[in-house]
DNA sequence: GTGGTCTAGACCACC
DNA sequence: GTGGTCTAGACCACG
């Protein structure tokens, strides 16, 4: 399974989804015109409520990810993996500039920074990156 | 004034002001056994209510980061520079590592993280670091 | 119910919920992992305003007693057990002691103090002890 | 000097200032007719406002442990000595009953309640009792 | 003047 | 349904 959720993460679970599924399209685990797993099916997965998945999907149809194929189910969409990659790089950016934007006005230095930076980068499992 | 609100940063104001009092302490804005603003007026100055600024405060206090002066107001604990000073790394360091896990776990390679962490880098503002 | 309340009791409503909690947990009557009465419910059958309860029930949170489960309510948290224990005999032993030491440095002796101590012994009602 | 005064004690000030001089009446400290120290004076010694003295010793003499004596300051009652004495062992034995109800109500046997009693009592200051 | 507490009622996100 | 947050206004004890 290409996704995983974790309910004490903070964020929220349908949010958790969201993402994965626009990861796992961005990374080509879920190809243009494949079929997502069920709601029932991620629901029972994930131990989730179906309407959590529901709400997900609802959202993912809405960002033109996920499309609706009558009768079959929901599909990734025509054109969803540039636009989940153009994403996922814009939201991880931004998402960077805010952590380091908070963390030097909190009176940390560039080279303090730096500091801690290097060792989460070290701290990174080796070896999954690049698949982009 | 050394403290800033902003309603739609997702974090809850209350938390805002708990985090910008902690910071000021750590960076030294607020010496210890120095009186913080009081509840009233830091509430005009925020527009906020004072109620929200109260149970910011509250926070505080649990966190042994002021104690209460009877009568007088709320002053910096003893020892409340050492934990601000603590918990501002410990913080920021938590987010750092939770970003870029989460930044290289989506599929980015670690060279393609280390050009989006440069360019976070070189946006932010000079000189204002260093002060702890 | 396993929770009373009384406003004149001195001691500020929100803490008295918060102790009768701790006390239900430490004596068994909410297990770990269950969930404890919700903040509406709980507010109507006490009579009391449903946000004095958020209060109590958030110190709670910050305690480690409880802890939320999204949209079901909250539970009590794991090790909630052993915490609420401890904290009791605690608190307990601290009251004991300061009151013992207020009396006994207010100029009786000790033999008055235990006389005292027998009289308000033998007025507890038996049997209801042992539980922990 | 008879009195003490702890800020962080929880009790207000003033409270602790009403007790303290209705325990050294009740000990002998302060005879019928002597004078309590001044407003200014208790002021100056225990570092706290005047106005806090000041209200402790109208409560004083509302309770009729001192009593105005026109020009020469506020002296101790005619009959303080058995009010405060009374008054003491009353107060005394209220609390601890208190207490003890509240141990055994949560769920603490009477066994662990005299185990309690005993550390305490062993742990108190010897040979300052019996003076009353 | 200070903080502490409580009530009332509103709106939000989440499941 | 759940808790979380904020606003508004009142009352209290304390110094």
């Amino acid at each position: 399974m290409f996704l995983h959720v974790d309910p004490a993460n903070g964020l929220a679970i349908y949010d958790q989804i969201v993402r994965g599924i626009k990861f796992a399209v961005a990374g080509g685990a879920l190809a243009s015109g494949e079929l997502a797993p069920s709601v029932r099916e991620l629901a029972r997965d994930l131990a989730i409520n179906p309407n959590t998945v529901a709400r997900a999907y609802q959202q993912l149809q809405s960002d033109q990810v996920l499309e609706n194929v009558r009768g079959r189910g929901l599909a990734v969409a025509r054109g969803a993996l540039e636009r989940c990659r153009k994403e996922r790089v814009q939201l991880i950016e931004r998402r960077i500039a805010q952590v380091l934007a908070e963390a030097h006005q909190s009176g940390l230095s560039e080279r303090q920074l730096r500091e801690l930076i290097e060792r989460a980068l070290a701290a990174l499992p080796r070896g999954k990156g690049g698949n982009a």
